[in-house]
RNA sequence: GUCCCAGUAGCUCAGUUGGAUUAGAGCAACGGAUUUCUAAUCCGUUGGCCGCAGGUUCGAGUCCUGCCUGGGACACCA
């Protein structure tokens, strides 16, 4: 299903690549020269369609000037380019810049439809097979804001890895074995005592939250048997996993209710039942990377650029979170998978060396294990942030936040932002449903496609097949080549996406998209019936445009309403 | 004290891994456009010492060093 297309962009470079090799050829570039130029958009577009650097690159390894190169690399581009590139100028310093031929434009058009859902995924990640870990949020409580954030994120990077071809899998790493769990299942029975008229107080650093009653009361329904005759420890056990569970499944609901499902969830208390806790301390020892010092057994993470060695196994016996987790990834790549990515809030952050350097030290790779750090996320309102404290229990869920603003502009808001940095969300303009809030800026132009092709329908006008080209007597107009040419970006827009995980880019192509289609309605009519074949033409491009908003928004999962 | 992230227009942010005498959007402000396939739209104007100072080279918002400011992390917690 996913066939290997050659895109636009990869067209012209595959022509750049033939015209280097002919200077080679022809003893202008020494043949040992391996240069990777670049082909970009020029900021201009007087500039070309693309512009590519390469004669600048090759200057220093050929001795010769950037513009010299640039000049006999026109000549070979302009004989390789046929059929794809109209014209071919030197400028500046030494950039070549490339003018599409509009046939080449039009064949992207017809693949776009051709393609249709396809348009944009590619095969170049096939043969990966990464794990993709987000959210993760300790079974104690209900998913707070970045949750959420890493929620969209980690969604919609392991949509975009996919239409690349890489074989992802998302995680949940269920945090039920450590004191959090502990602590939680006490605070659970200390408040279903309570319910029943007795003092029992809620431990100290313990969970408060009005949902801590509510839940308890569940539990007490669901375990009323084993309960009767319990001491307080078997209680608060009971506690522990039937809260625990009532967490993990209420994550799951509102996960879902997101638009994020996981592939696995995966329980942290299984590593220690299984053994797996020891087997990745045993490997770390035979591997010589573990010492024993003051009762404790530590980890030698300086030996990988930690600032300080690590305690694996307390004093008192008890593995620290870190063993446990050292496992886990040690069980991820177990399982196969040749990449981890993992989403952590912006809390975890001093963690990310100790556990890149477990895992070199297991004979990993370094960056075969990547952490994404979702920042911290403000919610403002009437320009103020919101006041929120988790100790007297007053803070905004993701479940509220959607039932808020609505799934499709929560995650639009968090996929506008680059992971890593921090981010102000602005709930009076999440609210709005006006032309301010750019979800809906975006779905409009997917609406009011849709809204001339229902009308196209009606009107018994012919919507030509894809792969037909649309013959045009006078030159498009500006402003249609303008929309061309930002369709033909997609593959491009997602490959980067991919490449850099920070799917953040798409977002904002997709409002770039929907501009340069606003703009093109205003000056353009598509049904117009002194002018046939223009019409058909403006249809089959409008349908393009759709095919590209919808495979974009998919990937962010944001609906594509066909009205608003 | 050490480390990490950030500092770009009044506000919120992009800036394609160092590229083009001209650094871009959105919001806010101001002024225009609709007998039309959806005005949830479009066009225009105003707005900048890219935190500061050095350095690297053909070329720096982007890389290096130092400093300033904001946020976060620095457990035998998880």
């Amino acid at each position: 299903m996913r066939s290997s297309t050659v895109y636009l962009r990869q067209r012209v470079k595959a022509v750049l690549n033939q015209a280097m090799e002919d200077l080679k050829a022809d003893g202008v570039v020494p043949a040992e020269v391996q240069v990777q130029p670049d082909v970009e958009h020029p900021t201009s577009p007087e500039h070309g369609d693309y512009a590519t650097n390469a004669a600048m690159k090759l200057a220093k390894p050929c001795r010769q000037s950037p513009k010299a190169i640039a000049e006999k690399l026109k000549i070979k581009l302009e004989a390789r380019g046929q059929g794809i590139l109209a014209r071919v100028e030197v400028a500046g310093p030494g950039f070549v810049n490339l003018y599409l031929h509009p046939s080449a434009l039009m064949q992207e058009l017809q693949s776009v439809r051709v393609r249709s859902e396809a348009y944009g995924t590619d095969a170049w990640g096939a043969g990966r097979r990464l794990l993709l870990e987000f959210v993760s949020a300790n079974p104690v409580g209900p998913l707070n804001i970045v949750s959420a954030r890493a929620a969209a994120v980690g969604d919609t990077l392991a949509r975009v890895l996919r239409s690349q071809g890489v074989h992802v899998e998302k995680e949940y790493y269920v945090n039920d074995a450590g004191n959090q769990a502990k602590l939680f299942g006490r605070s659970l029975y200390a408040r279903w005592r309570q319910s029943l008229g007795e003092d029992v107080p809620v431990p100290e650093e313990g969970y408060q939250g009005e949902y801590v009653a509510a839940c308890a009361a569940e539990c007490a329904q669901a375990r009323a048997a084993e309960l009767k005759n319990a001491s307080v420890e078997q209680a608060a056990e009971i506690f522990r996993s039937e809260g625990v569970a009532r967490m993990v499944a209420s994550h799951r609901h509102d996960l879902a209710e997101f638009g994020v499902e996981f592939d696995h969830w995966f329980s942290e208390l299984t590593l220690h039942e299984s053994g797996q806790v020891q087997a990745a301390l045993d490997d770390l020892k035979t591997r010589g990377y573990i010492f024993e010092h003051e009762g404790a057994i530590w980890f030698k993470s300086t030996e990988f650029g930690d600032d300080k060695d690590r305690v694996l196994i307390k004093a008192d016996g008890v593995p620290a979170y870190i063993a446990a987790d050292v496992a886990y990834h040690r069980n991820k790549f177990n399982r196969g998978f040749t990449e981890l990515v993992d989403i952590w809030g912006p809390d975890h952050h001093g963690y990310i060396a100790r556990m890149k350097a477990s895992m070199q030290a297991l004979g990993h790779e370094a960056d075969a294990f990547r952490v994404l750090i979702a920042q911290q996320v403000n919610l403002m309102e009437n320009g103020q942030p919101v006041a929120m404290s988790k100790r007297a229990g007053i803070f905004i869920t993701m479940a509220d936040l959607i039932k808020d603003v609505g799934r499709d502009v929560a995650r639009f808001f968090f996929l506008m932002r680059s992971t890593d940095a921090h981010l102000d969300f602005d709930l009076d303009l999440a609210r709005k449903h006006t032309d301010e809030n750019p979800v809906f800026y975006v779905q409009y132009a997917h609406a009011r496609i849709c809204s001339i092709l229902r009308k196209a329908a009606g009107e018994g006008w012919v919507l030509c097949e894809a792969n037909a080209t649309p013959e045009l007597t006078q030159p498009w107009a500006p402003e249609e080549l303008a929309v061309i040419r930002s369709l033909t970006s997609l593959p491009e827009i997602l490959e980067a996406a991919a490449r850099n995980l920070e799917p953040h880019g798409l977002a904002f192509y997709l409002r770039d998209l929907a501009t340069e289609f606003h703009r093109f309605y205003t000056v353009c009519r598509v049904l117009d019936s002194e002018d046939k074949k223009r019409s058909e033409a403006r249809l089959a491009l409008i349908d393009a445009i759709r095919i590209v908003l919808r495979n974009g928004l998919d990937l962010l999962g944001i609906g594509a309403p066909d009205s608003m």
